[in-house]
DNA sequence: CGGTTAATATCGAGA
DNA sequence: TCTCGATGTTAACCG
């Protein structure tokens, strides 16, 4: 058998009535494809916080897995959404259209209501492969324990995700003269959030050590703000430049 | 004149070839439209970081802001993405259509080769409402200005957004024995993160005021973590409860 | 533009 | 489930 309507990939209706829609919504979540839906709609949320969006053209999308995304023709991010693990439901009166998406922990519920439907597709198909991104944090790390010395002549790596009281260091080590080094690695530009964190973990190791001299802490980044270079120096932490990737 | 194919608010194509795909694609673009490309791509991302995506049927958006986006069958999020401000571009081949999103400042490029189209669409429509959203930390704040006396018996706000050497204090005021207080809002359940950002803000202030007295530090926010609690005592902070919305 | 912080952040790992 | 920290975070606001 070959591309039958509800064995192809790409099902579209186009100006469907308000019924016809909802029945080819409810047969394309039934399916477990992907579903977009385009037309005139007000879109209300409420759960973690609460927002209401008057009449407007907008583009909707309900995945397999639960989540939902309500886009207009501007911005990156959907204007409303909720995430994976939503049950999605459609229904139908002779003047609206109502998708809804909810989930528990925590409750929340999206609602998109439709005044008039001008597309609605259902796809599916085959997706196995993943995504292979390079120049995250986990590459600056593997590049310093590749060569310590990129810190400073001398440095010794001990440990990685060292477990404090405040949290997991990025690297533990020692410096020429034995000194305790603590590392925080940031794959860009960093402001004072990052050093905050990074005195906060030098606070804790040197509890947890009972250290007679102060454990060094070491800020890694491609560049850092004037503010966090000042704060740096407030609170006796260093830095050295280096990137994720060598080029 | 009534809806044409050129003035109607959705067009589709289904199955189309790759060439009268590039065709619609390259005329939605033109015409300002909201463009939807699903079927079996490749993906590559390079700017900030690197990224590769091998064959897969896909979702792709372009916006007529620049933006573009990728998306799986699963996830909230795109697998790949171009923030607004692209140059959306479309070229076809004998085996293959070109969707490139480029843009300077970064420089960064997204390219999308599909292999096969099962359905182009362009959306065009009107929206021009806006989302109207409660429970943020504005309201929070606006909240304690209305009614001081929820932080504490004779608190008075002097100032919101409070320059220090660290960032700006969301709420700096004084409590009935003239102390200065630091406020920090936050509108959900708070880490260890927001105890060291107050902490940066009391530190800051102390200096700023020269001040006798330690300046207290006020965290406010629905609820903390057992870790958090921990840190607020270690360096002599308060917390209380508080929503951002009174019910 | 950069600097800083909020977000219905999202997402994933670990306890 | 909660907690915690990374993200090509994104987005808004301010100087």
């Amino acid at each position: 058998m070959t591309a039958s309507p509800h064995t192809s990939r790409a099902v579209t209706l186009e100006q469907p009535s308000l019924a016809a829609a909802c029945e080819a919504i409810a047969d394309g979540l039934e399916r477990e494809a992907l579903v977009t839906v385009f037309g005139r709609c007000t879109v209300d949320y409420e759960g973690r916080a609460a927002s209401t969006l008057d009449a407007g053209d907008r583009h909707v999308m309900l995945k397999p897995d639960g989540a939902a995304l309500v886009h207009t023709h501007e911005g990156q991010q959907p204007v409303n959404w909720q995430p994976p693990g939503c049950d999605h439901d459609v229904a139908c009166t002779d003047e609206t259209l109502l998708l809804e998406s909810r989930r528990s922990t925590p409750d929340e519920r999206l609602s998109v209501r439709f005044q008039q439907v001008l597309q609605v597709s259902a796809f599916s198909g085959t997706d196995t492969n993943e995504l292979a991104l390079e120049g995250t944090e986990e590459d600056l790390r593997q590049r310093i324990l590749d060569e310590p010395a990129l810190l400073e002549d001398g440095f010794t790596p001990l440990a990685t995700e060292r477990d404090t009281p405040a949290g997991a260091v990025d690297i533990y080590g020692e410096d020429a003269s034995g000194r305790a080094v603590v590392v925080e690695l940031k794959r860009r530009r960093v402001g004072p959030d990052a050093v905050s964190q990074l005195r906060r973990y030098v606070d804790a190791l040197e509890r947890d050590l009972h250290a007679d001299a102060a454990v060094r802490g070491l800020l890694v980044a491609p560049s850092v703000t004037d503010r966090a270079d000042r704060l740096l120096a407030d609170h006796g932490l260093e830095f050295v430049a280096l990137e994720p990737t060598a080029e």
